[in-house]
DNA sequence: GTCTATATTGTGATAGAC
DNA sequence: GTCTATCACAATATAGAC
C-alpha cells in the first residue's frame, strides 16, 4: 500500500516545478494550491509568504550539490578528486533540474537579506571548487599560466547551465554528460592531455 | 552641443537595466516612465505591451553576438577561426551585459509564439556555432570523440555564463577574458595542446 | 509625444469556522 | 490542516485632452 506524500511533503517540489515554468513572479499562489489540490488560503498553514518557498527551494539545491561534491571529494584520491567532484556536480544537480533551474535564475525576487545568505552559500561551494583546482595546478595536474579564480568560474559556467538543455529523453546518462564535461574541461575540445 | 537621446532611442537600454535589476515580472512600467523621465501612460504611445520591450531586447541581443561572431568567421583563416568567434562572442556580450542578461533569463515571460521565434533565433546561432566545431573536428584540429553537438554545448555553456560575473572594473579585459575562455575550451585546464 | 484620470483585473495574504 | 469569504492594493492598459 502506497503512502501518499503529504502536502508539505510536495510542496516543494510542486512550488519548483511551477517555478520553473512559469517563473517565480508570473507563478501564482493559487496556481500552486491547485497542483497540491487545496485551497489557496490553506498553503498558509505550511508558510509565511510564497517567497519562503524560493527561498528554501534556493538553499535545498546549493546543500544538494555541496553535498555530494563534498563527499565525493572525500573518498576519490587526489589525481581523481576534480573529475570526481565534477561528476558528482552534474549527477547531483540533474538529479532537481527543477529546483536547480529555479535557484539559477530567480535569485533577485529574494529579498536583498535572503539574496545575501544564498549568495554566501553559493560562494562557499565556489570557494571548495576553487581549493580543488588551486591544489591541482600547485601539483602540476592543471596548466598555471590561468589564475584559479578564473579557471573555477570556467568550469562553473560550464556545469551550472546543463540543466537547460539536458534532456533525460536522450540516450546519454547524466553521469556520461558528467564524464564528458569533466573531460572537456580538463583535456579541452583539442584532448591531447 | 550634445544631443539628447530621444525617449524611443533610450527605451531599448532603459528597460534592459530596469529588467536585469529588477526581472521582468517585477518590473513596473511605472518604474520604466520614471526612469525615462515621462508618465506611465505616455509609454504606450511607443510600445503596445511591456512584452514587446523583452522580444524587441531578446532579438537585438541575439542578433548582435551572431552578427560579431559572423564577422569574426569572415575574417579568420579555417585555423584561428573558432578562436575568433570566441572572442568576438565575449566582446559583444560583455558590451551590451543589461540585454544579455535579460535575454538569457527571461524567456519564459515570452508568449509563446514570440518565445519560439527567440528560440528559432537561439538555434540559429548555435547551429553556427556547431558546423565552426564540426569543421574543426574534421580538419583534425579538435578531438573526434565528443559529438560535434556536445562540444557546441559545452562552449556555450562556457559563454553565456560569463556575463553574470564579469566585472568591468577588474583588471581583466573583455578582450582577455574572450582569449582566456578560448585557452580554456580549446586547451583545457591541463593545457598541453 | 506627453499629459490627467480611470477602467479593469488579479494578486498575496488574512479572518475565522470546522 | 483545510475550508469559505474577503481585504487591500498594485498592476497593465485605455480614453481623450493638449
Amino acid at each position: 500500500m502506497a503512502v501518499e506524500p503529504s502536502t508539505s511533503e510536495r510542496l516543494l517540489t510542486t512550488a519548483a516545478d511551477l517555478f520553473r515554468r512559469k517563473g517565480y513572479a508570473q507563478a501564482t499562489t493559487r496556481e500552486l494550491s491547485d497542483a497540491l489540490g487545496i485551497r489557496k488560503a490553506s498553503l498558509y498553514h505550511h508558510i509565511s509568504t510564497k517567497e519562503d518557498l524560493l527561498y528554501a527551494i534556493s538553499m535545498h539545491s546549493l546543500a544538494r550539490i555541496a553535498e555530494a561534491a563534498e563527499a565525493a571529494a572525500a573518498q576519490a584520491p587526489a589525481e581523481e578528486r576534480l573529475r570526481a567532484v565534477i561528476r558528482a556536480h552534474v549527477v547531483s544537480a540533474l538529479g532537481e533540474r527543477d529546483m536547480q533551474m529555479v535557484t539559477a535564475i530567480e535569485l533577485r525576487a529574494l529579498s536583498p537579506e535572503r539574496r545575501r545568505e544564498v549568495i554566501a552559500e553559493r560562494d562557499r561551494y565556489q570557494a571548495l571548487v576553487r581549493r580543488l583546482i588551486a591544489a591541482d595546478q600547485q601539483a602540476g595536474r592543471l596548466r598555471g599560466d590561468i589564475d584559479s579564480k578564473l579557471l573555477t568560474l570556467s568550469l562553473l559556467n560550464l556545469l551550472n547551465w546543463t540543466i537547460f538543455w539536458f534532456d533525460p529523453d536522450d540516450e546519454l546518462s547524466p553521469e556520461q554528460l558528467g564524464e564528458t564535461l569533466a573531460a572537456v574541461f580538463v583535456e579541452g575540445a583539442t584532448g591531447r592531455a
